[in-house]
DNA sequence: GGTTTTAGCTACGGAACCGTATCCAACAGC
DNA sequence: GCTGTTGGATACGGTTCCGTAGCTAAAACC
């Protein structure tokens, strides 16, 4: 077992738990708007990757931001409405399926598209995980996590793209199951967990050659 | 309140997070030593997975396991060692490869033991979920979860399958590769967020006859 | 039986959050 | 410049959790 964390009653900080020192700005100004609810926004992601969903509070978040709680009171009720807020305006922009004639780079680029959307925003990807885990065990939670932020915005990053070349006769169109559909995500999401970063380019490229294509009956040697 | 539209015999439990009752037993006696510490892990469990590691406390696992607060402090420092201690505990254990000569059905025994461990205690897979993705933010953590829960029992459900066979000459070597070798359980992560629920046999079967075996280079129609 | 461990109970001061109220000041629009 | 709006600061009583202390009593040992 390990040892004490603390001795006494100190009220020492927590290694690793420190917070970002609160968005410094000239004295006597302030935000309003749209300016304020994105450093909100943004603190509201540090603190709930820091301390997950259930551990995030609204002084916190304040602290974080720079404001004051009553500010935070004034628009919502809780740090999950923020969350929430904070996850919808900062979910990737849905790109139309590129039209060009190349399935395996539209994969990848799908895949890219995926990755770089976890990485866009400091400590998005974390806070993300954080309300997914929350949601597992809440049902209100996971119903409200995919109306106000998955669904709106589409979903399926690599379905478009096999849906496109299916129609294009370029794979059976059978072969584009849920499964399958699903392959690319699945894997993005495994590699983050065990790794704790963001897969590179070269990862992405593998898995589509060694699982996304196959399972669509496509050798990728084959492939131009 | 709302009305009691109870139609199964689940005991649901409304929405509000209301904790078990403790552990009800005749006053006056005590658990001690392993029946105590199994009592306990179970009340982490539960703790944890409704309000997630940052929000678990030693009060609240307490009150769970109907015990006091300082009979914790007596064998753990935080929640986080207790949950720890007991995700290690109610791992599964490793089932050395069924040496069968028939490849899907190892491959879909080999993921309905990794979804029956899910299954195997109340709350465990919400628990697990939370500590991963706590641990997303926090590499002492990961460190601590892969090094003292995973890595002690082996892991790779499928992939000790898929060497097997390699090894006969069933499938190509190459082909196993490490991405392969995660599809499997990826799938089964990724199905279990969002359905917020165990896949059943099916699925798994789909799994592998739609994702694993064509990454190997089996089209499964072609199996006896 | 008597003795040693180990659980359970109560209580404590300190800390962090809660959600609200009050008041003042910076901002935007005119 | 004047004015209504929106942020920021402070304070409050109430709640929960922290980690420790002191004590009693059940369980296990011999």
């Amino acid at each position: 077992m390990d040892e004490k964390r603390r001795a006494g009653g100190a009220p020492e900080v927590p290694e690793g738990a420190r917070e970002e020192a609160p968005e410094a700005r000239p004295k006597g100004t302030r935000r309003r708007g749209a300016a304020l609810i994105r450093a909100i926004h943004a603190a509201a992601f540090e603190e709930t990757a820091e301390r997950g969903l259930e551990g995030a509070t609204m002084e916190g978040i304040a602290r974080r931001a720079g404001t004051a709680k009553t500010s935070l009171y004034r628009r919502w009720n809780s740090p999950e409405d923020i969350v929430l807020e904070a996850l919808h305006a900062a979910y990737p922009m849905e790109e139309p399926a590129p039209a060009a004639d190349d399935l395996r780079g539209d994969l990848v680029r799908a895949l890219q598209l995926m990755r770089d959307s976890f990485g866009s925003r400091p400590k998005y990807a974390q806070a993300l995980m954080a309300v997914l885990a929350a949601s597992w065990a809440r049902p209100d939670l996971h119903e409200r996590l995919y109306r106000e932020v998955f669904d709106p915005r589409g979903e399926r990053f690599t379905k478009n793209a096999l849906l496109h070349y299916a129609d294009k006769g370029v794979l059976d169109r059978e072969r584009v199951t849920d499964v399958v559909a699903d392959i690319g995500e699945a894997m993005v999401f495994k590699y983050m967990l065990d790794a704790m970063e963001l897969p590179d380019d070269a990862y992405l490229a593998e898995i589509v050659d060694q699982a996304i294509l196959p399972a669509v009956g496509i050798d990728p040697r084959t492939l131009p």
